[in-house]
DNA sequence: GGTTAGGAGACTGTATACAACACATGACAT
DNA sequence: ATGTCATGTGTTGTATACAGTCTCCTAACC
């Protein structure tokens, strides 16, 4: 049906799935626990099955898509538990994040922090709130990526976008405060105060933790997220 | 040429190829920078391209494998610099599973990691070094499963995979020191003890970090790994 | 001699085709 | 009425086929 618009410079088909099924997943355009079957999400894109099988592992290792090898695959269920457990993996991992790249700062990596807060404060203050989410996750991830260690920042992509995930299904939104606190990690990096950075991750996500919880116990029965089918 | 033997309860020929293809890589048989021809890897596989294709972009994401759109795949190269750097990520997340699995900890989770330490033990005192390596990693999965996170477990099966990968590059085996440090682990776990397993976890990892770094330095030149072409 | 156009070979990207399997439905027997 | 078996449909797993692109080699040209 909604046939893709392959990107300019030629990023293959099947790159372009991948990004297209994930979008999904994460906007919730393809629901928790629903059956993904090859044929139609092809049709649906105007491809063949192949490029959507590749995508489908790969979204399995990703941890957004479960298999079970003759039956198919399913959008992962996430409950409210393991919702809550991403916040404990977070909290070691961009605490680790935010140290590093306070340890290894350069006026490049400051350079690119704040052109996101740039643009994420640009996005507050006009109301954009989908682009405000995504330029949250964009900033966490440029903390991976100045922290100049390749494989955190491999290991942080689909953590970060499982995170996002985890939001959107809550529908716990909190922009504006992310951005002070955003804001005052960004100092910390940028001062190369390695302690405090850490502290200051550590500390916002656990305060991300709370509005999850919190927008959880409103929101959701006790054990399990919303599970639309 | 040698075919798969797929296992009994028809677990598709797909996850044996991957399993095989990083069982090649981690073994080095597949060296780092290798291409990865489809066709050649599929003939030796004695399947077609399609599972084929589909494994190496699960080991792509895993970061066992580089993938450029057009030009095809090789297996992913690691500097010392890299290598080193992953000991970070282990000691943040290895110490946030020792700790979560001490919090945790049940008769179940503490019964499958003594099990693991037994067969390390007996492996070790009868001189199987292969087995000693698996067995490792094996009981670091272990913990990181005792922690019941699961985000935690998805990530870590391949970054323990990656450590592994790491060591046998740098011929860095330091089987028994390992176990007792092991042992030691496990008793903190199972004791209950948070503060502790972190901290004997952290040391654990830093310990063979030292390992790796004393084999580095004899074994290769400043920068590079040794990239067998 | 160096540089550039052309073409052959190799390989990836994608589509199509077919085989194997799972589940549901319904008929038949007990 | 219930259990078991046969049949049909939908879906996954795998193989094959073809088109597009890259690389390398050759040859012609400046």
């Amino acid at each position: 049906m909604s046939d893709l618009t392959l990107g300019a410079a030629h990023r293959s088909l099947r790159d372009e799935v991948t990004k297209e099924l994930r979008r999904r997943i994460l906007s919730g355009e393809l629901a928790q626990g629903e059956r993904l079957v090859e044929d139609r999400l092809a049709a649906s894109l105007g491809v063949s099955r192949n490029p959507v099988r590749e995508s489908i592992r790969v979204l399995a290792t990703e941890g957004f898509v479960e298999v079970v090898p003759r039956l198919g695959a399913t959008v992962a269920r996430l409950s409210a538990e393991e919702g809550e457990e991403l916040f404990d993996v977070r909290m070691a991992v961009e605490g680790l994040a935010a140290r590093l790249a306070a340890r290894k700062r350069t006026p490049q990596s400051a350079e690119r922090l704040r052109h996101v807060l740039d643009q994420a404060k640009e996005a507050v203050e006009n109301g954009r709130l989908e682009d405000v989410a995504d330029l949250n996750t964009t900033f966490h991830l440029a903390v991976g990526e100045a922290a100049g260690n390749s494989y955190l920042s491999l290991m942080m992509t689909p953590m970060l976008q499982r995170a996002q995930w985890v939001f959107s299904q809550t529908a716990a939104a909190r922009g504006p405060h992310s951005w002070t606190e955003h804001l005052s990690l960004y100092e910390a990096i940028a001062a190369g105060d390695e302690d405090e950075a850490e502290a200051r991750a550590v500390a916002h996500v656990a305060a991300a933790r709370r509005s999850f919880l919190a927008a959880a116990r409103t929101t959701n029965h006790p054990n399990d997220m919303k599970t639309v089918r």
